[in-house]
DNA sequence: GCCAACGTTGGC
DNA sequence: GCCAACGTTGGC
């Protein structure tokens, strides 16, 4: 299982809104980006992601999964474009907020620390498992 | 609201 | 193929 991260400012699309989508998930389109959507077209159904706000809260709120691989992106007839659907697992009991990240040495390396710009971005094992304690969710 | 960082575009 | 110009993003 890999594991990723999924960013969104909460005024385009938030945790809530992919929370009321339930089961059915959503796409996560609208990326216009190479590296993300090269990203994308790595993940595997059941791979697991954070679901980070950006702009005003700044923190990591829950967890998704991926329901479908990569396929063409609905909203732009450029086939150059794809996207993957997710579904939301669950919140965290704690936020994850940036400033916690940035302070934990653990996360320094973080892509979201590095080039906080990619819109879809891998995380790597330890760092799950960090997140995952401090915000509460087991892992 | 500002600005730095980054990616993309287009002229040469 | 280089690089300047431009647009976008997101932290502060």
């Amino acid at each position: 299982m890999t594991y990723w991260l999924f960013k969104s400012e909460p005024s385009t699309w938030s945790w809530d809104q992919q929370v009321a989508r339930g089961d059915a998930g959503e796409e996560w389109d609208g990326v216009r980006n190479y590296q993300a959507r090269n990203f994308m077209q790595e993940m595997k159904v059941g791979d697991r992601g954070f679901f980070y706000h950006s702009q005003k809260d700044k923190e990591i709120v829950g967890i998704v999964e991926v329901i479908a691989e990569a396929h063409p992106d609905s909203t732009t007839d450029d086939e150059r474009w794809e996207c993957v659907d997710i579904k939301a697992v669950g919140p965290l009991k704690s936020p994850v907020s940036l400033e916690q990240i940035k302070g934990d040495t653990r996360l320094a390396e973080m892509v979201l620390v590095k080039n906080s710009r990619l819109s879809v971005q891998p995380v790597r094992d330890h760092e799950w498992a960090v997140i995952c304690e401090l915000g509460g969710a087991g892992g």
